[in-house]
DNA sequence: CACCACCCCTGGACGC
DNA sequence: TGCGTCCAGGGGTGGT
């Protein structure tokens, strides 16, 4: 599942590949996913209907996706990712859940007879295809639809509306800035760290890898973090994502990068995923529970701070 | 403000 | 083999 590093990755891979080339045509399969925000004037997540999401019009709609521009830079921002035309307009991706994007040909060392399309990549579930001068195309998939594009009229216009909403990328943020963030809010560490208004990149997997490193526990109330300990999570943060980013991420079940390379950082972890497991530290076994929704593990020895209940 | 349930969606694991 | 059921998860929304 995308979380920064593996956005990262394919900011990276995907731009190696695609940088400086001119988008020739975009196939739209599934407008659906497309969010346009100068359509309706009310966001980029306006819908019709019941979840309906809204189309902007097709002629409008393939443009916005930078059909005919040439593409100056890709950008990230937390688990976000733009694609910067040479005009200026933007499309911001968000891979969500099982999102990917993958370039696809003209490579000659193309492999035939692998399951599925040109390259091994897999060819269901592809809702947008960028094709480009050199006869290579950008897929768009994304299995589960939990991401989605929104298209910008221009870079500040993406920053100045969607990605002002998000708190400082995890590989900016300062020990100052977090711990004003954690120390105005009650709610548990884990909660606090996964808000993307508060700091912008962090998922399930590295939120527990990060607090099993700095040896906090997942239900510590955030307010409780001092500044020592924002120190140690900014530094063990940058470490964490830094070394999963040279490792091209982690691969769960789909990730791959922009060249349909899978990661490596899975063979890392210490706590994610690892429940009912030894500690590497200390050997008690690794404790299951649920912290903002969402399945967690940490060691209940080494892991320090959750507030006794009852 | 904070928490919760619920929704979006598919595919993989597992039970029968 | 082929069902049914549960689960994973980021993020938005609406209710308490």
């Amino acid at each position: 599942m995308p979380e920064l590093p593996e956005v990262e990755t394919v900011r990276r891979t995907l731009g190696e590949r695609v940088l400086g080339r001119q988008v020739v045509g975009v196939r739209v399969s599934r407008p659906g996913v497309v969010y346009a925000l100068n359509e309706g004037g009310r966001g980029p997540s306006r819908r019709i209907g019941k979840n309906r999401r809204r189309p902007a019009g097709e002629v409008t709609l393939r443009r916005a996706l930078l059909e005919g521009e040439r593409l100056a830079r890709a950008d990230r921002h937390g688990k976000q990712l733009a694609l910067i035309g040479g005009g200026g307009l933007g499309v911001c991706v968000h891979l969500g859940m099982s999102g990917s994007l993958c370039v696809v040909g003209p490579s000659p060392a193309t492999p035939s007879g692998e399951p599925g399309g040109p390259g091994g990549v897999k060819a269901d579930h592809v809702h947008v295809v960028w094709q480009l001068d050199d006869g290579a195309e950008v897929w768009f998939r994304d299995p589960r639809r939990f991401g989605g594009l929104w298209t910008f009229e221009s870079e500040a216009q993406l920053r100045q509306t969607r990605w002002a909403k998000l708190g400082h990328d995890a590989l900016a943020i300062t020990p100052g800035r977090l711990h004003a963030g954690l120390s105005r809010t009650q709610r548990d560490l884990k909660t606090a760290l996964l808000d993307q208004q508060l700091v912008a990149g962090l998922g399930n997997i590295y939120v527990d890898e990060l607090l099993y490193t700095t040896r906090l526990h997942p239900q510590k109330i955030a307010a409780t973090v001092t500044k020592a300990q924002s120190g140690r999570l900014v530094r063990a943060m940058r470490r964490i994502l830094g070394n999963a980013i040279a490792a091209g991420g982690s691969t769960l079940r789909d990730y791959v990068d922009a060249t349909n390379q899978a990661g490596g950082y899975q063979t890392r972890f210490k706590a994610y995923g690892r429940a009912g497991q030894p500690c590497g530290r200390c050997g008690r076994a690794m404790e299951s529970l649920i912290v903002a929704g969402r399945s967690t593990s940490a060691c209940p020895a080494c892991q320090r701070g959750a507030t006794p209940i009852g």
